[in-house]
RNA sequence: GGAGGCGUCGCAUAGUGGCCUAGUGCGCCCGCCUGCUAAGCGGGUUGGGGAUAAAACCCCUCGAGAGUUCAAAUCUCUCCGUCUCCGCCA
């Protein structure tokens, strides 16, 4: 949720940011309209309500006159005085229950009014859709196995010969987009995870194995349910989600709660499993495990004050690139364009791998900076010198697994099919320095 | 899954229809007193919203929602959480 003072105050503001991300800037006055509704209704019960209050307040002592009434004659005129609050107090009871239901709607077409506005971005993301992206660093050098004397093979060919990667199987119990790791497969897994655990809690963040499955609340204070909402699996029965990223149950973890401010920033780092529909992404990514609808990954989510949500943005993007050059892969940073920034975000770098069967980079990690906008909805602040306010939020990928598995076969095969283990993996991989085939080729 | 208990301010507790404008203790903050500390004394201390130049002020908030009533922490219903016992189980 974008915050209201801004909306107000300087809703232009506002109107460019939603034409930035090739969103409606309409958006912007109607919400204005729907919150200037609210704001009447709200006055309206409250001053109906106040009148109620003070009636019935009178009416307990005037039951009191009644019975103490020193004769019949006093006992008459208390009654009649009775009677004319009750009656004043019956009509208002009706007028207070009239307001209170037009003000729960103005409540609640405000909400959603304000709730379809994305998050206002940050100056410095550059404008444009997709492809408008700016690249910031590019960091190693594409291999040229050209020049080695032979031709790459993809990551299914290496993980087949490695008996790591099963894409058959996965298709025959799960369906298209499912895979079983296998063997070493199995193990590079428990090695990427240990090594960004390592990492993550070298730099102060605490290890979490959040749940995968969430609720409602959580699941829209997180922004997903919006326009991310078709790629969210449901389960109907039990009215639960399956989380996309561990991001949802991270950034909920501290959901309707009030923060000390000197504790921050408070840095989590999740490893959970990944559900994804996938919807629209038809004939995209289909061979192998690039794409696929499930996959574990380990997260880095920070709480911080706002003022301070660039600088750990940044480190947040330290870290990523840490974890990357330890894996000796050749990638670049980019600097997300307003148009594909997801609603929460008010800017975004990915880091995006060579794939060299691919002849080209692919998004491997990602970080965003969610500002107030996430803490928003989820009723999660801060409290320091200045009272309580809403805290910035910030996430970013440290190894989605199966993207790095692709980007680590791929980069690091050798003519034969075995492939070397990068030096910082070693120790998480019972110091095995290459993996070598186990199956014939097909 | 069955039976029962419990959800009140940071914590602990009081409150069974109108003196609740939710009391008290602890903790915390400010002040007084005091060689210093402790004690003592006085004041403050849930959160959200409206109004305002800023205030005063007003409304909502006793797990959530709905209902009964002129009036609900209090009565009724539904849901959620939690605890105890029983059953089942990785």
């Amino acid at each position: 949720m974008i915050d209201l003072k801004v909306l107000r105050d300087d809703p232009q503001r506002v109107r460019d940011s939603q034409t930035a991300r090739g969103e409606d800037a309409a958006l912007v006055d109607a919400a204005l309209e729907a919150d200037a509704n609210r704001r009447a209704a709200v006055a309206a019960f409250d001053k109906v309500r106040a009148e109620q209050k003070l009636v019935s307040k009178g009416i307990g002592p005037l039951h009191g006159a009644v019975k103490k009434a020193a004769d019949d004659s006093a006992r008459a005129s208390a009654q009649a005085e009775l009677d004319k609050q009750m009656l004043i107090a019956t009509d208002l009871a009706d007028l207070v229950k009239a307001a209170e239901a037009t003000q729960r709607d103005a409540d609640v077409a405000a909400d959603a009014a304000v709730a379809a506005l994305s998050n206002v971005i940050d100056p410095a993301a550059p404008i444009g859709s997709e492809e408008d992206f700016v690249v910031l660093d590019t960091v190693g050098e594409p291999r040229d196995f050209l020049a080695e004397g032979f031709e790459p093979r993809d990551h299914v060919e290496i993980g087949q010969l490695l008996g790591a990667i099963d894409i058959e199987r996965g298709a025959k119990v799960s369906g298209s987009r499912f895979y079983y790791l296998t063997g070493v497969g199995a193990l590079l897994e428990f090695a990427l995870v240990g090594l960004a655990m390592d990492l993550a809690q070298r730099n102060g963040f605490t290890p979490v194995i959040p749940p995968a499955l969430v609720n409602p609340a959580a699941m829209e204070g997180t922004g997903f349910l919006g326009q991310a909402a078709e790629n969210v699996y449901r389960l109907e029965a039990d009215d639960m989600y399956l989380v996309g990223t561990a991001e949802v149950p991270l950034a909920a973890f501290h959901m309707d709660e009030v923060l000390d401010a000197d504790s921050l920033p408070l840095r989590y780092v999740g490893y959970s499993p990944c559900f994804r529909r996938e919807a629209g992404s038809h004939g995209k990514d289909t061979r192998g495990i690039f794409r696929v609808h499930w996959f574990d990954k380990v997260e880095m989510f920070s709480f911080c004050p706002p003022d301070q949500a660039d600088a750990e943005h940044q480190r947040l993007l330290t870290w990523e690139r840490e974890f990357l050059d330890a894996l000796e892969l050749p990638y670049q940073v980019i600097d997300v364009a307003s148009g594909d920034l997801g609603a929460s975000a008010a800017r975004k770098f990915d880091c995006e791998a060579w794939i060299p069967t691919q002849q080209r980079y692919r998004e491997l990690t990602s970080t965003s900076n969610c500002t107030q906008f996430q803490s928003r909805r989820l009723k999660i602040r801060m409290r320091d010198e200045n009272g309580i306010a809403p805290l910035a939020t910030l996430n970013g990928t440290l190894c989605a697994i199966t993207r790095t598995i692709v980007a680590l076969l791929e980069n690091h095969q050798r003519s034969d099919g075995s492939v070397n283990v990068p030096a910082a993996l070693r120790p998480f991989f019972g110091n095995r320095e290459v993996l070598e085939p186990i199956n014939p080729a097909r």
